[in-house]
DNA sequence: AAAAGTACCTGCGCGC
DNA sequence: TGCGCGCAGGTACTTT
């Protein structure tokens, strides 16, 4: 369930259940979910049991939960995972690589599965690490956080959605870039939580090409690219996120809504909402490009 | 430092 | 019916 959108969905729906959870049961189906963990198994499954869920926070597509052993559960649902909550005998689910039991704080036992047919995400646990500017590490509406962020996630800038998200300082940094701008949109190191969907419909939405060198888009576009990618991001957050087939989901298995407003991806050979000219698809760096030719011209 | 390519996986739909 | 190919929402690592 990748980009922002889709994984503050899970967040939130994390959040509502497993805040003061206490983990009492871990299982782990298939420990190449855990290839980022440092330790074994094993010893993943020791460190989690007993201890209390303090938060579920995130920031661009890094999940995490902060415990009470002073350490953070971090998940990163790459490009197929899922993260459901099931009462305890839940018919089975496919492609349930880890699970972890929960009693929460109202004393109800809730099962969370990680489920992830390609195995691109992940689970480790990992230590916490102060932040550059001190203040929240990351989104966390239902418990305030401190400055810190798991040691995995400390290499993402901030997403467009948090409150202490900095547009003019990535302007700036775009600006100086002379990589296309889609690469650009995609490198979590510069503004986290987009992408491939969204760094589409972005553009869609600013008329701009994804080869356009950034450095070569003049200063107010880029400003109005950064704030159509936010309302993109923003938009599908209230409609649960995009949903194609089985694969994204909420936590309570239920698919988001945000795939009929899409304008370019996926839309290969539809008429452009603007100009009606066939959108057309780009292979493009091991994946595609959705734009229409008209509309979104590198000048 | 920045840019670009590859590896990591499974499964689906398509054309032959 | 079966097979090979291209395709899929991401990140980390390597090389240039």
């Amino acid at each position: 369930m990748p980009e922002l959108p889709e994984v503050e969905t899970v967040r939130a729906g994390l959040g509502a259940e497993l805040v003061g959870a206490k983990i009492d049961g871990v299982v782990v189906l298939d420990p190449r979910l855990l290839k980022r963990h440092p330790g074994s198994p094993k010893q993943f499954a020791e460190e989690l049991h007993g201890r209390t869920v303090l938060a579920v926070a995130r920031r661009g597509k890094f999940l995490w939960l902060p415990l009470d052993s002073d350490r953070a559960l971090v998940g990163h649902l790459g490009m197929s995972g899922q993260i459901l909550l099931r009462t305890p005998g839940y018919v089975e689910d496919r492609h349930t690589r880890v699970t972890l039991q929960f009693e929460t704080a109202d004393n109800r036992s809730i099962e969370m599965r990680f489920v992830d047919q390609r195995i691109f995400g992940a689970l480790l646990t990992d230590e916490l690490v102060v932040s550059e500017d001190g203040n929240p590490g990351g989104f966390s509406p239902e418990v305030p956080l401190d400055s810190r962020v798991p040691n995995s996630a400390s290499h993402i800038a901030r997403d467009l959605l948090d409150p202490f998200f900095d547009a003019e300082a990535v302007v700036q940094t775009l600006a100086t870039r002379s990589a296309g701008i889609k690469r650009l949109l995609l490198d979590q190191g510069i503004l986290s939580g987009i992408g491939n969907i969204y760094a589409d419909e972005s553009l869609w939405r600013s008329k701009l090409h994804y080869d356009q060198p950034a450095k070569s888009i003049p200063q107010p576009r880029l400003r109005e690219l950064v704030a159509h990618a936010k309302a993109v991001l923003e938009e599908a957050v209230e409609r649960g996120g995009t949903s194609f087939d089985e694969q994204y989901k909420n936590v309570n298995g239920e698919s988001g809504y945000f795939s009929q407003l899409l304008n370019a991806y996926g839309r290969s050979d539809e008429p452009c909402a603007r100009c009606s000219t066939p959108i057309r698809r780009d292979s493009w760096a091991n994946r595609g490009s959705h734009f229409c030719p008209n509309c979104q011209r590198a000048f």
